[in-house]
DNA sequence: ATTTATGCAAATCGTTTGCAAACCT
DNA sequence: AGGTTTGCAAACGATTTGCATAAAT
């Protein structure tokens, strides 16, 4: 964690921004969490930081590149650490009944196969791809028995 | 159109559910759109239909399974005919720069090798998978020259 | 006749923002 | 001191909802 705090420091001071003790709960509530979370849970984890403060710093830890926000369909976004930062490039599972998301991964045999595929559909369409997000939706192992 | 009429009739009468005039030229919007379109962009399309009404019709179209909803981060979410009803297996672009979102297909061999490796890893995981989503985000034929 | 859909305006709720006080360097 | 960050409360904006009217069966 003290190597996180190294690394947020440089992409930080990178960004012209601080770390200041609100970004490292802010951080350290992601790491502590292990999987994407909500607002709420970082405030349920860190207690006493402002919500006002956690969106702000939310915001600058993702221009810093430390921060992923995911976009979820109606509640609260997701955030997590940056698969920049983690060296862990992964998909998600998002449970349609609880809504939980965790991580997964796939075999690296698929996921070259699959940068292949895009990266061809994309150029056919004149489209310069940046990143892709995989999303797998259905039930988690506490909610299919349900 | 009329093919899409007549099932659209059936989904919704399997569902309880009547197709209604208002219903009818979401329906309309979303075929004359051709790719995944926001409330706005409907309201442009068909103008006079109430804002409410159509996201009142849009939930209804989505439980009937002849639409889906397609959740962007921030600003509006998008709507386009469900896969189910335009049999076109098909994936997003998504262009950061304007916001534009436009359907793409992968070769058949892809979808089936990425469905098996999606498969494994959810069953690894003890999820019960339903669906995937695949987004393309970067930036469309209009932006990259911006 | 009775149920369902519509349109308007008001409410909801996640997120953003204004501003004054606290903080850092 | 000079600029930044914080916390509170207010503002914002996409979506939802209450309710009275219109439409459908």
């Amino acid at each position: 964690m003290d190597d996180l705090d190294e690394r947020a420091l440089r992409r930080l001071s990178d960004d012209g921004q601080r770390l200041t003790e609100g970004r490292r709960r802010v951080l350290q509530a992601l790491v502590d969490a292990g999987a994407p979370v909500t607002i709420p849970d970082i405030l349920g984890l860190q207690p006493g930081l402002a919500q006002s403060s956690v969106y702000r710093n939310l915001a600058v830890l993702e221009r810093a590149g430390l921060v992923s926000r995911i976009a979820m369909g109606d509640d609260h976004a997701h955030y997590e650490l940056a698969e920049d930062i983690t060296d862990h490039h992964h998909h998600h599972l998002v449970c349609e009944a609880c809504g939980k998301v965790s991580d997964v991964t796939l075999p690296d045999s698929t996921e070259r196969a699959l940068d292949r595929a895009l990266d061809e559909a994309a150029s056919v369409e004149g489209f310069a791809l940046s990143r892709h997000r995989l999303d797998l939706i259905g039930r988690c192992r506490d909610c299919v028995s349900v």
